[in-house]
DNA sequence: ACTTGAGTTCACCTATAGGCGAACTTCTAG
DNA sequence: CTAGAAGTTCGCCTATAGGTGAACTCAAGT
């Protein structure tokens, strides 16, 4: 049983058919169609979905996965393909990291709270 | 001219006004009308809307940042419930940063590939 | 009086990530 | 052969943060 369907790669994805219909129409995944016109997908399906799902808790989205994702080939046994991917992940996310550590330090000068001071006695100088 | 319409305000806030009647739907600020059913705001709507897109850069939602508004009574020249609303921005935000490190760090193992190896050489067995 | 500018409400559009149900087809087993 | 499980498409619903245009009112200036 080398071809997955739906539910399947769904239940081995640990995410619901309903998503991986969508992931498929976003380009993370891609399918062929078997007599019948059920969907059918390798098994490398599953660390797409996975994949993109650890990119989705770093703030990446699915279209960007899918773009990450189009660059290793299908059925791919490559493993240094997924793991570069990861690695790109990663860096990712700590870009994000520290893009927001920068943000949240700026905002701890409270000067986002402006001239416009309130009714406030005095102004700022 | 100690009352703002919603274009001035928008003006002095640096957002459309289109966003400040989204702010004032979503209870970030609070107006009321004058004769002809125009929106009226107090100054300090200003600093309530910088507070909102300042927690907008650290993930916070303009419903939440309504919450944390609710705090600091209208027209308030209270510098402290100000800063005491800034910090706790900053807060959360240092939260956010410590979560998204964690996420990241633990991405960085590249465990979410998971076992169903692609279609490595080893068949599963 | 008329125009213009700024205000109003209402409703639909975007992107992101799906959930849910309707209605229909196909596959599989007894 | 027929029932049920699982598949299909389609379209509407959610939340978030607005943008955009239609149609309309209101107050001011010339």
């Amino acid at each position: 049983m080398t071809k997955l369907t739906v539910g399947q790669l769904a239940d081995a994805a640990g995410v619901t058919p309903n998503a991986v219909r969508f992931y498929e129409r976003y380009g993370v995944i891609t399918g062929h169609r078997s007599s019948g016109n059920a969907r059918r997908f390798d098994p490398d399906a599953i660390c797409r979905i996975r994949l993109a799902l650890a990119a989705q808790r770093v703030g990446i989205t699915l279209k960007d996965s899918a773009a990450i994702l189009a660059d290793i080939p299908p059925m791919s046994p490559d493993l240094d393909r997924w793991t570069s991917a990861g690695a790109e992940l990663v860096r990712i996310g700590r870009a994000r990291v520290s893009q927001l550590q920068a943000t949240v330090e700026q905002l701890s000068t409270l000067d986002f709270l402006g001239q416009p001071q309130p009714a406030a006695g005095r102004p700022r100088s």
